[in-house]
RNA sequence: GGGGCGUUAGCUCAAUUGGUUAGAGCAUCGGAUUGUCGAUCCGAAGGUUGUGGGUUCGAGUCCCAUACGCCUCGCCA
């Protein structure tokens, strides 16, 4: 064995009509032995007489070793021919490497191939960009070649890795009693939630499938249907902007399970995420995960998905300064707003430009201004507005704050919307900056009892905060007549450090109940029956009470390689644009196909040609 | 829909306040080279500075528009 995490399993034989062995197979156990390798030409170093060829494929790199005294003319020829990129065929004898000539770098460092012959299977151009893992090429050529940027160690190990992965979890939910059921890709639009990529009917002029933003109604489906347990590494479409983090269509391990509740949720997904990074990384995540309700994590960390990697805690501190002589703090008090601060710990010698920085990230998110204190020795604070604060209200603040002597202390004062976004990121660009987020560590969090419903200023109704076949908290039902804002539901969010990993929740599992929901949320009878008339009748045939969840799995991986962007892990991802560089998608259709859908568009509607 | 940054050789980048013929490394091509492993040495070729317009005696550099890429606010149940 290798120390090749990629090299072939002991049991796999790659043995075929080009090749015995891959290029990261062979080691001193086999000096002796004549072998077939074919690969790509990674490099090749020629001294005229001795030339050198770096053999690449997926499981390694070997070198091979042409000695015009050992091979023949045509093989020497041929071999001096190679450029980047070639794909050859390579017969050989292995050989141990001349000693103190091992290269350590390679896990087939200690040998090489003496060839016998060399053939050139096919030739390259010269690549757009050189296809090694110290590629600095710009993200649109990567994505416009990414047959070749795939080609690559670190990319092939990260699409290898995605494969361990969802075998991990496979293996995993099937060991648990869960079943893999594919559900429809050509589906029917729902309101409410993101909005869907559509597809016309050819038979139904008019009529549109819409993909699937998930198989939510699907899987509660299944329930009905007493599958039980439920998985799919299921395709999930949705039509928005785009982000790092979010790509137009991407991958969830969809899961639903029927006789369970939220802890039997998180108890299946905890072992799930665990046999995930196991399998990815090799490592071990600490189990079971934190929990914190949804309010805990606006007051304490401003977000509902904080980065629990650190400290810095928010705290609010309007009672204190709600009278102080500063009025920019006394002004948002007597407006309904708060005044909400932290102790960042160790910034107390922070430049000007730093706190600008820090201002200027919590200006994105609407803060007017980051007032702040910097903590000296001798425990006084210091600042512009530090002579707006008596000493037993200074010394009230930093104990409230937790701060000490070289902290510095950050405050903004606004609505609690626009306090609490503008701290949290404010929180997360220090936790950066302070080192205190580090790669490599996982901090995973179930938030939980998040609100039933937002209200919708732009509609002026109530909407679902997650999605509407949630359940309220059982407790909280009284109040779904008089006070929706007041009702809990049973949704929870998996966080690992600051991303959303997963959401789910225990569904609705009466009809009558669902019904309701719908119309606190303005659906008119008919839409409802229109829409979803289906499922609630499905709900009233007996339906075991039941609950799933959806983990993103490109985010999952990304996650544990510390990549800030999903596209990393997919094999083709597309633009921030929706845009695939390298196929052109979205592309024109013949006038025909138009005509057979009855689909007209306006002449001055019509995309510009793109090159 | 809004804001920001970027676009110069095949690739990654440089080019003083607007000023001579737009440079370097890698890749490519030719030559040399029998123990390299990001080989080395010698030489060559490679450019409508994303596109369109403007200011100027003169624009890679300044202005406007536009395309594309990335980040971000809104949006994303």
């Amino acid at each position: 064995m290798t120390s090749n995490p990629q090299a072939s399993t002991p049991h796999q034989s790659l043995e075929t009509l080009y090749r015995s062995h891959s290029c990261g197979a062979l080691t001193a156990a086999d000096v002796g032995a004549t072998v077939k390798l074919a690969g790509w030409a990674a490099n090749r170093r020629d001294f005229g007489g001795l030339i050198f060829i770096d053999l690449r494929d997926r499981y390694g790199i070997t070198q091979v070793v042409v000695d015009p005294q050992r091979a023949s003319k045509e093989t020497h020829a041929a071999a001096e021919s190679v450029r980047m990129e070639f794909v050859l065929g390579v017969t050989g004898k292995v050989q141990r490497r001349l000693a103190g000539k091992e290269n350590p770098n390679l896990p087939t460092g200690q040998i090489e191939v003496i060839a016998e012959k060399v053939e050139v299977l096919s030739v390259a151009q010269t690549p757009p960009f050189e296809i090694t893992d110290r590629c600095k090429a710009n993200e649109d050529l990567r994505l416009k070649y990414r047959y070749l940027d795939l080609r690559r160690p670190e990319m092939n190990a990260r699409m290898v890795m995605r494969h361990r992965v969802a075998l991990a979890v496979r293996d995993y939910l099937s060991a648990q009693g869960f079943v893999e059921i594919e559900t429809p890709i050509l589906a029917k639009s729902t309101p409410e939630g993101a909005r869907d990529y559509l597809v016309p009917s050819r038979l139904y002029h008019g009529k549109f499938y819409a993909l699937p933003q998930s198989p939510q109604l699907f899987k509660q489906l299944l329930m009905v249907a007493g599958f039980d347990r439920y998985f799919q590494i299921a395709k999930c479409m949705r039509d928005e902007d785009l982000r790092g983090n979010r790509q137009p269509e991407f991958t969830q391990i969809d899961l639903e399970m029927s006789y369970a509740g939220q802890e039997d949720v998180f108890r299946v997904t905890e072992g799930m995420m665990a046999a995930a990074f196991k399998a990815g990384i090799n490592y071990d995540l600490k189990v079971p995960f934190a929990r914190l309700t949804y309010k805990e994590c606006m007051d304490r960390f401003g977000s509902d998905k904080p980065d629990l990697r650190f400290g810095l805690e928010l705290r609010e501190v309007s009672d204190l300064v709600k009278d102080a002589e500063f009025k920019v703090f006394r002004e948002a008090v007597a407006k309904g707003g708060i005044v909400k601060g932290l102790a960042a710990t160790g910034a107390g010698a922070y430049s000007r430009k730093q706190i600008d920085d820090l201002t200027a990230a919590a200006a994105v998110f609407g803060a007017r201004g980051l007032a702040w204190l910097k903590l000296e020795a001798d425990g006084k604070a210091s600042g512009p507005i530090a002579k707006f604060f008596a000493a037993d209200l200074t010394a009230r603040l930093v104990e409230r704050l937790g701060g000490k002597p070289g902290d510095l202390l950050l405050f903004v004062a606004d609505s609690a919307k626009v306090a609490n976004n503008s701290l949290s990121a404010v929180r997360s660009k220090l936790g950066a900056d302070l080192g205190l987020a580090k790669d490599g560590e996982f901090a995973c969090l179930w938030v939980t009892d998040f609100p039933l419903f937002a209200w919708d200023e732009e509609e002026k109704r109530w909407a679902s905060e997650h999605h509407p076949f949630t359940a309220p908290n059982w407790d909280d039902l009284q109040h779904l007549d008089t006070d929706p804002a007041k009702v809990r539901s049973q949704s929870y969010d998996l966080v690992i450090n600051d991303w959303e990993m997963a959401s789910g929740s225990v569904r609705i599992h009466d009809s009558r109940l669902q019904k309701k929901i719908f119309e606190i949320l303005k659906l008119s009878e008919d839409e409802i029956q229109k829409r979803f008339g289906f499922f609630t009748e499905a709900l009233s045939y007996g339906t075991p009470p039941h609950a799933g969840i959806a983990p993103g799995l490109d985010r999952l991986l990304a996650r544990m390689l510390s990549l800030s962007s999903i596209a990393e892990i997919m094999a083709f991802p597309k633009t921030q644009r929706a845009i695939d560089a390298m196929t052109g998608a979205p592309g024109d259709v013949s006038e025909r196909q138009l005509k057979e859908l009855g689909i007209v568009i306006p002449e001055e509607e019509q995309a510009p040609e793109k090159k």
